[in-house]
DNA sequence: TCTGGGGTCCTAGGACCC
DNA sequence: TCTGGGGTCCTAGGACCC
């Protein structure tokens, strides 16, 4: 009998009997254990910008809906309805592809803006319920519900789980699927297998039984590649990796097997960091970058210098709202043939300046640029970032930096009102196919 | 059927220092 | 003439995630 895990599909009389059931197993932990067992929630909007679409204009619901780039345009998939899915569409396939799996889908290019919106509205209804919410990408968080279940007068952490995943659906109107379980692999993996629009529960103790059978690739961290690895030591399912002396997959595998290991039983890293929950401080950015693919390959001495421009100013204007400075610049090449290379260069002083990232950038590319091919993906990232120390400057050389500080902020400003292109450097005037 | 764009983390070699 | 070991920084590439 499987007694570990229950997908609880919100009806009163399964409901109650997961409550009996819940009772039994956690009796028994609390035996085995001094200590409460922590209860994590993993949260996964389900296809979520085409959820998005589907609040807007409810006349998509239950179609074949695709949200990627332009056909044209070289673009891919970003999220598929269930309906598209069905017919062998997934994230990341090229819009043509999908076009011939579902000729009469309803392809949309999307607004990431409404996107970010409803994404907030969702984390501030999480924050509701707990301040131990960490958000990891645009749709999804980990929630550590463990201090809170008495607040929310309940012994059960599906209890909230199940407000949670109603008050989403009744305020917001997109679906998610929720994973419960002690640590947050676990929680993760559940909440995949819930999908769409589930409750999975994994009981604590239970970790290992409900991972054991699922194949390796179900592990964050593990893809193709490693899977293939994996095949070769005779490893396919997440308990296999279990019969293996964890310095001998490290030895072969390398650092990220022993994470697996690790995860394999139940185990992260960051279940440890109990700050990670609830630090102060939202961890900044390490890189930010912007990257470009023509759709149509170019070798214009002329266009790639003025998308270098753009996109040095494009990332310059993120990189002050942050308030960072950099110090390493990485070009990024690919080729029509899309073999593709990336060239970085470090400075000695951090500065936030676009046109030292342009002035890079150009270099970078002379150096770089040598295959007869025409390009096809051109992009600018800047990393090892630092928040600016003041008193780096000279004195001589602080009235400067503050007037030019003073006119690039000014033309943030007039671009979060106006659009980005209201002010244009003078290099990509004219390349309209940048807009 | 022709492969986006935003990231993070890891590896590995070479330079340089002690 | 032959040649240590550890630490840090820089660079290039690649796996992986959403």
């Amino acid at each position: 009998m499987k007694r570990f895990f229950r997908i609880t599909p919100f009806r009163g009389a399964t409901f109650f009997s997961t409550m009996l059931q819940y009772e039994q197993t956690a009796k028994i932990t609390m035996q085995n254990s001094e200590k409460k067992p922590k209860s994590i929630l993993h949260i996964d909007m389900d296809a979520f910008f085409v959820s998005v679409e589907t609040v807007i204009n409810p006349k998509l619901k239950g179609k074949q809906v695709i949200v990627g780039g332009p056909i044209e345009g070289r673009g891919v998939v970003t999220s598929a309805s269930y309906q598209a899915r069905e017919k062998g569409v997934h994230s990341a396939m090229p819009m043509v592809a999908a076009k011939k799996l579902c000729p009469n889908a309803i392809f949309l290019t999307g607004s990431h803006h409404l996107y970010s919106d409803f994404s907030r509205r969702i984390m501030e209804i999480m924050e509701r319920y707990t301040p131990a919410v960490e958000q990891v990408s645009i749709d999804e968080a980990y929630l550590d519900i463990t201090g809170c279940l008495r607040l929310h007068r309940t012994k059960y952490p599906f209890v909230i789980a199940n407000s949670i995943h109603e008050t989403i659906a009744n305020e917001i109107g997109v679906p998610c699927s929720i994973g419960i379980a002690t640590n947050r692999v676990t929680a993760k993996i559940a909440a995949n297998l819930a999908k769409p629009n589930g409750v999975l529960e994994v009981y604590p103790d239970c970790e290992s039984a409900f991972l054991s059978p699922l194949p390796v690739r179900k592990l964050p961290g593990v893809g193709p590649v490693a899977e293939k690895e994996y095949k070769k030591l005779g490893i396919r399912e997440i308990g296999d990796l279990l019969k293996f002396d964890p310095a001998v997959l490290t030895r072969v595998l390398g650092k990220q097997a022993e994470q697996c290991a690790k995860r394999a039983g139940g185990e992260s890293s960051k279940d440890q960091a109990e700050s990670n929950f609830l630090s102060q401080e939202r961890d900044t950015a390490k890189s930010i970058g912007k990257e470009i693919t023509y759709s149509v390959d170019t070798g214009d001495p002329e266009i790639l210098a003025a998308t270098l421009a753009y996109l040095s100013e494009r990332v310059a204007g993120r990189m002050r709202k942050a308030g960072l400075s950099f110090r390493k610049v990485t070009l990024k090449l690919r080729y029509a043939d899309f073999d593709t290379y990336t060239r970085s260069k470090t400075i000695n002083l951090p500065t936030s300046d676009p046109s030292v990232i342009y002035r890079t950038a150009r270099a970078l590319l002379t150096s770089l640029d040598k295959k007869r091919q025409k390009i096809r993906l051109i992009g600018v990232t800047v990393s090892t970032l630092t928040k600016p120390d003041p008193q780096i400057n000279l004195f001589d050389q602080a009235e400067n930096e503050d007037k030019k500080r003073k006119l690039l902020n000014s033309i943030d400003e007039t671009r979060e009102r106006y659009g980005f292109t209201s002010i244009m450097s003078a290099r990509w005037l004219g390349h309209s196919q940048l807009r």
